[in-house]
RNA sequence: GGGCGCGUAGCUCAGCGGGAGAGCACCACCUUGACACGGUGGGGGUCACAGGUUCGAUCCCUGUCGCGCCCA
């Protein structure tokens, strides 16, 4: 016996046990099935399950059991990636505890003790997602620092700079001044800052008296000035152009540029130059062939190294003592000094207030502080190109497709791609130094060791670059790295390409664009066909969930609450297409009504004898009603396949809510209680027989959302052997004969039942009462049903009777009208004349306004001249049955004038 | 400033050229033998605004206003 309540966490844990022991998650490569293969975007390995994740993957979930059910050979790999920073963060964190750094503890150890963390808390994540009910192929788990994995790293840098496509490069990137390193653009965010705007005053050499103003968001950074820029159409400013000023505090001589880059409108309409410190500045230092030395070190504090030889001392402008004495300081002190001293000298103009967006580094939350550094680059832009290609052609496609828009726009003016980091946690760059500073890349340090002979002649020693690879750069091999390459595996030839990638938006830079280009270039063909693009989590108000605003949802506590069923379901039905998900316990809450819902339709089937037939044959149904629900349950089927296949994961909930309740329980169920009580043995045989088909329909059905609670009711209806669910068939519709006459008699049994119920309810007939009632002008094959339908027609529209009347209307009945025929309910002995009349008169005018409006439509010639033929047709029968129920509700209202 | 998206019932949203829908919330009634996480019934909308195309516009086009996100 089901219990009474249903309690998801008493059976949750040992059903996704019983499944993973069962091997109902694995692929199978020897498999003769067609294969279906989602790649798990990999989560951090630091990471824990936020809803944003819930979401994710309950998404996967849903489509790989779909997938699985229809009998493909579906692979969901699993795993996480290293997360270069935030791992290292994490055991930095570790240490500090203990007042170490990890310089102190050495590289070789710190590493050790990064695995060593992996090992005892590298797993919460995938513990997380069993809770969710994520069916992935454990076994198949890989991590981005796993031997094989590594392998493929190396490989892809290795082909890549022998390509040319790898590259070491002096440019200006977004530097970390926290985690002192470089970061990716990606991993930086801008950020709206109250500041200041500065204007100083540069003399101009040669005339005491003159000056020319810059305004500056950055004055520490002037140390590091190689120029002025104007705009070339200043008039202000034109006979400064090819002069020099002479830069404060340092004395350095310093050329006024024009250059378009300044804005005659913004500050002063000239702007200092800092190659070194600035995008911007770097572009016109460029253009103008300006010197680009650098002032701020790796950790963000004043360096005078690159400057010393221009330090000049200028009295009154230029003290290099006071330079000297900024060596060193954080950039914000030498700030503070700058102003001072400026001041001090009469160079400072004024200072506005000024809101202006200062990039951040997003993990670090300090600002980006861009530094002219070596660094090792991959050529984005070229293998950019066949992946714009391949969403161009279709080879893959967006879902939905506008977003094939942000990914074009971003593709097409993609930048260098910065991928060395000056982490230690990750994979180390396989490139070694000779002394003369010759590079030699290789897969083995051995391989190095004999280029490096080649050219020298001899053994040398060489040293192994010191820096790691962006997360990315690994994360970019996952849909074919897992799967064995450089390795020809039997799992890479049978799992690549993959058939979709699910994430978030946010994401298209990092996963989609990064595993597209590489995908492309080492396995010639996309990563995935599809790429479906959710939108975000987001609490009930629409407000996004951040720790700082307290608003986080934490899932396992949903789960723990509602179940995970609940939890997946309502997830399910909020993802429209490009839409965000508003979610908050309350929404969970409802949609565990439907789970409810659910478990006490089986109990009732249950304790009615519904017991699963595999003999039967849904073809053979008599009854009408069968008949009609395994109609209705084919429709529910190619519903909620089409839904799936479109990626349509609402409607398919929504279809799936609205079969279970509102046919299922609300009207099958309800109509067949009186053949289950009654006498008419073989009748309830069928009826047995039917509910149990759909009830297995149902759980095939809502599976792939609810897995936990199909899989229990499955397994206790003993549909199949325990945990077999997962891999049952994925239902089909079957032939149903006399579907069309079904659905025309049961069609006609709920409007009776419904317009009686109205009636009842309107006129305040208490449900004690009941009545019988009387049928008037209704054709033979009415009379015929009403017959059949007596019993559920009794109970559920509270009659005593269904009669024809055929004299005269007894007085005080309430009267309504299905379709040709007038109903009476004689109710003199409750019923109020005069609020009869009302709600008469008022169904009336409603049926009126219906006839004007159509009838107003049908005068217009135009439109039955111009509009389809079976439109114009479609329109003259509404009219005709609105003319005919205002003539019926005429004649009632005259009944009782 | 550029781009994308969104304004439909109190809330969350579906519909997207020919009858304005769902869920939740609300109101009334109901402890009917699966379920009060339930049943039955009901109220509630100039489909943001203004033009245009069309026989016909919530739906297509243009503009306006408001909101959100991304990029500069």
């Amino acid at each position: 016996m089901l219990n009474k309540t249903f309690q998801p966490s008493d059976i949750e844990p040992g059903l996704y046990e019983g499944w993973e022991r069962s091997g109902g998650f694995a692929a199978d490569p020897a498999s003769s099935a067609r294969p279906f293969t989602i790649m798990i975007p990999p989560p951090n390995v630091t990471g824990s399950l936020h809803m944003g994740h819930a979401l994710t993957f309950t998404v996967q979930d849903t489509l790989i059991r779909w997938r699985r059910m229809q009998g493909r050979d579906a692979l969901w790999q699993p795993g996480t990636d290293h997360a270069g920073i935030a791992t290292q963060m994490v055991v930095e964190r570790l240490l500090a505890e203990t007042q170490s750094k990890r310089q102190d503890v050495g590289r070789e150890r710190f590493i050790e003790r990064v695995w060593q963390w992996k090992a005892e808390s590298g797993g919460t994540i995938t513990r997380q997602l069993r809770r969710l009910g994520a069916s992935l192929d454990w076994p198949r788990e890989r991590f981005t620092m796993d031997e094989g994995l590594s392998a493929a790293v190396r490989e892809v840098f290795v082909t890549l700079y022998r390509q040319g496509l790898i590259y070491r490069d002096r440019r200006l990137v977004n530097w970390d001044p926290e985690f002192q390193s470089a970061i990716s653009d990606l991993e930086v965010e801008s950020r709206e800052v109250k500041g200041h705007l500065w204007y100083i005053r540069y003399p101009i050499a040669g005339e005491p008296d003159r000056f020319i103003t810059v305004a500056t968001t950055r004055p520490e950074t002037m140390l590091g000035d190689t120029g002025i820029a104007v705009h070339p159409d200043d008039a202000r400013y034109a006979d400064l152009v090819g002069r020099e000023a002479i830069l404060p505090l340092v004395g350095r001589r310093i050329p006024v540029v024009a250059d378009a880059y300044s804005d005659p409108e913004k500050g002063s309409g000239a702007v200092k130059i800092t190659p070194a410190h600035d995008f911007n500045d770097f572009g016109v230092g460029q253009r103008h062939s300006l010197p680009m030395p650098s002032v701020l070190d790796r950790a963000g504090c004043v360096t005078l190294a690159e400057i010393s030889d221009a330090i000049e001392p200028v009295p009154g402008r230029a003290d290099p003592d006071f330079l000297r004495g900024l060596a060193g300081l954080d950039r914000s002190e030498a700030r503070a000094r700058i102003v001072a001293e400026l001041e001090r000298l009469g160079l400072l103009d004024r200072v506005e207030q000024h809101t202006h967006q200062v990039p951040h580094g997003d993990r670090s939350g300090v600002a980006i502080e861009p530094r002219l550094t070596v660094q090792w680059y991959c050529n984005a832009g070229e293998l950019a190109k066949p992946a714009i290609t391949a969403v161009e052609s279709g080879a893959a496609s967006f879902v939905p497709k506008q977003w094939e828009n942000t990914f074009f726009a971003w593709m097409r003016d993609i930048q260098p791609w910065c991928i060395s980091r000056q982490l230690w946690w990750g994979h180390r760059i396989p490139a070694w130094y000779g002394p003369d500073g010759s590079v030699f890349v290789a897969h083995t340090e051995t391989e190095a060791r004999q280029a490096a002979r080649a050219q020298y002649g001899r053994d040398e020693t060489l040293t192994q670059d010191e820096d790691v690879l962006d997360t990315w750069f690994s994360s970019a091999l996952w849909p074919f790295s897992t799967l064995g390459w450089p390795e020809r595996t039997a799992e890479l030839t049978r799992y690549y390409p993959g058939d979709v990638l699910v994430t978030g938006f946010d994401i298209i830079f990092f996963w989609v664009a990064r595993m597209m280009m590489m995908g492309l270039h080492f396995m010639g063909e996309v990563p995935f066909r599809d790429i479906y693009i959710h939108g975000l989590v987001r609490d009930e108000r629409g407000q996004k969930m951040s720790k700082s605003k307290g608003n986080v949802i934490d899932p396992l506590h949903l789960i723990d609450t509602y179940g995970a069923d609940a939890l997946r379901f309502t997830i399910c039905a909020l993802t429209g297409p490009g839409r965000d998900v508003k979610l908050g316990p309350q929404r969970v809450e409802s949609y565990r009504s439907f789970v409810t819902k659910l478990w006490n339709a089986a109990r009732f089937c249950e304790m009615n004898g519904v017991a699963p037939d595999p003999s039967f044959d849904p073809a053979g149904a008599g009854l009408p009603l069968n008949r009609w629900l395994l109609d209705a349950a084919n429709r529910a089927v190619s519903e909620a396949t089409a839904a799936l296949e479109a990626y349509r994961i609402d409607e398919y909930a929504a279809c799936c809510y609205r079969f279970v309740w509102n046919t299922f329980c609300d009207w099958y169920l309800e109509l067949a209680k009186p053949v289950l009580a009654g006498g008419d043995q073989e009748a309830a045989a069928e009826l047995r027989r039917t509910a149990a088909h759909v009830l297995g329909v149902i759980l095939r059905l809502l599976h792939p959302v609810m897995p936990f609670v199909t899989e229990a009711l499955w397994d206790q209806f003993g549909y199949g052997a325990p945990y077999s669910l997962i891999r049952a068939p994925w239902p089909v519709p079957a032939a149903v004969t006399g579907a069309e006459a079904a659905r025309a008699e049961l069609g006609w049994v709920i409007r009776l039942i419904g317009e009686v119920r109205a009636v009842r309810s309107e006129m305040n007939v208490p449900p004690s009462v009941t009545t019988p009632i009387l049928l008037r002008d209704a054709r033979p094959e009415t009379l015929a049903r009403a017959r059949a339908w007596i019993e559920p027609i009794r109970r559920l529209a509270r009659a005593s009777a269904v009669e024809v009347l055929t004299g005269e209307m007894p007085r005080g009945a309430a009267q309504a009208v299905v379709d040709e025929a007038t109903i009476a309910l004689p109710l003199a002995a409750v019923i109020d004349l005069d609020a009869e009349r009302a709600r008469l008169a008022k169904e009336r005018g409603r049926a009126e306004q219906e006839a004007q409006k159509l009838a107003k439509k049908l005068d217009n010639a135009d439109f039955v001249r111009r509009a389809p033929e079976e439109v114009v047709e479609e329109n003259r029968d509404r009219l005709k049955a609105a003319q005919e129920e205002v003539a019926r509700l005429e004649a009632a209202l005259r009944r009782i004038a």
